[in-house]
DNA sequence: TAGTGGTCTAGACCACTCC
DNA sequence: GAGTGGTCTAGACCACTAA
């Protein structure tokens, strides 16, 4: 038995080899080591490179597809997914016009401002409470009707880019901006789902009775390191939510 | 090459062989071949019978484990999963009690009658509009603290074994009285989550103001053919819950 | 100890994409 | 046509369960 390399996490002492290999590969992937626009090696060259066979490299591939973090295209070659939040709950609401298509909302920054942050948020962030901290509040719509609210948190120290962009030149997505301007990439989130009264100040801007049922979303962003990002709170007429699951 | 055999379904011309494979299981599965509690045949059996190899018995049987139709367990066997309905979403109400435990919801039906099922039921129970129909209302409680209200319709032609039988004699669930009474296993469900300001009458039961946000979880059960078998709506208060993913 | 699934190999041929 | 992933084989040994 071969004594244990060193290296920096421990060093996988009798795990699968398989397992191993997408260790490796995950590390690699969160270094940035490969484009999602540029296949990673092939098959062939990662077995050579671990030491074991075809089938085995195959088999760590298989469970990063099915992770979502890589995507394999026959003929074309294994590639590193940009991830497209389809899973994202806000999925869920209404996003049709008179039409019944599809249609991206657009947005409309109504405020920017420099804050401390509040405890909640820098729980989340891992951020110290009071922390210097950019909010944004958001107004996203569809045919010039309210669909959401969105409060947004972000620590000052690695987005103040953001601050001197004009608020016109703001798109109706922000995380290409993070990347171009802060170079920080969303890589993956986690939402929570929760229901409340509307306060009179999101009744009004959603052009509800107050007290009307909202849906409440959660969102923390990650970085490919899994390092919190960012956290919003978006709040939309529960009417407008409709959320499917299959159980067994 | 062969003539394609003759059998019910089309006999598959050009799949893949673990995706034939795994079609011959899923049927076998659906027609009750298996109890829960005995192993299905063994790896090397089924190659033989299907006339494949191991690795592509495995492949079939690893997307039926996927899809969460069976459970694999070394050293046993490979066994049809008894449905658990572990995902589904009323596990992320709060059924806590006061220490913080887990508790299962007492039940308490409320009244039980005979009608003639409204359109959207009829709909979703794939019953015409107007069919004989048992209806349950149902309080779930904890701690005698109301949680949820439910309106549970059947047809009752299939169910009508549950009408012999005492309010008092149901436990707390009752997909149990299905199959012992009625012969009916669930297999699976559909669930969809949406939220409304209470009505009067929900409000009263719940022990929350009118206006309160609930949440509202429709699901339709479906038997092991995919038939469906129940339809219940159940609304608990918002503030109780709390759903979480990781999206990407 | 016998039998099960879990891991792994070293190939093969096919379907598809791109040049 | 060259190169990619997709499918498939016919074995092997290991880890675990149950008797």
């Amino acid at each position: 038995m071969t004594p244990a390399p060193f290296g920096s996490p421990p060093p996988d002492t009798r795990l699968p080899r398989y397992h191993r290999v997408r260790e490796a590969l995950s590390a690699q992937i969160a270094a940035h080591q490969w484009q999602p626009e540029e296949p990673i090696p092939t098959e062939a060259e990662l077995a050579q490179v671990h030491g074991v066979s075809i089938g085995t490299v195959r088999k760590a591939v298989d469970s990063l597809v099915a992770a979502g973090v890589l995507a394999r295209f026959q003929g074309r070659g294994t590639f590193v997914r940009r991830p497209d939040f389809q899973s994202s709950l806000f999925r869920f609401f209404r996003f049709l016009d008179a039409n019944g298509a599809f249609r991206r909302p657009a947005s409309r920054i109504l405020k920017r401002e420099e804050v401390a942050m509040p405890g909640a948020v820098a729980a989340a962030l891992k951020q110290t409470p009071g922390a210097p901290a950019i909010r944004f509040h958001r107004l996203r719509l569809l045919d010039e009707r309210p669909l959401l609210v969105e409060d947004i948190w972000l620590p000052k120290d690695r987005f103040k880019a953001l601050l001197k962009i004009e608020l016109s030149e703001f798109g109706d997505l922000l995380y290409p901006f993070y990347e171009q301007h802060c170079g920080v990439l969303v890589a993956s989130a986690q939402e929570t789902l929760t229901a409340e009264a509307a306060g009179a100040r999101h009744a009004r801007l959603l052009e509800l009775e107050p007290g009307a049922p909202l849906i409440v979303i959660e969102r923390v962003a990650l970085g490919a390191d899994r390092q919190p990002l960012e956290w919003r709170q978006s709040r939309g007429p529960a009417g407008q939510f409709r959320y499917q699951v299959e159980i067994r």
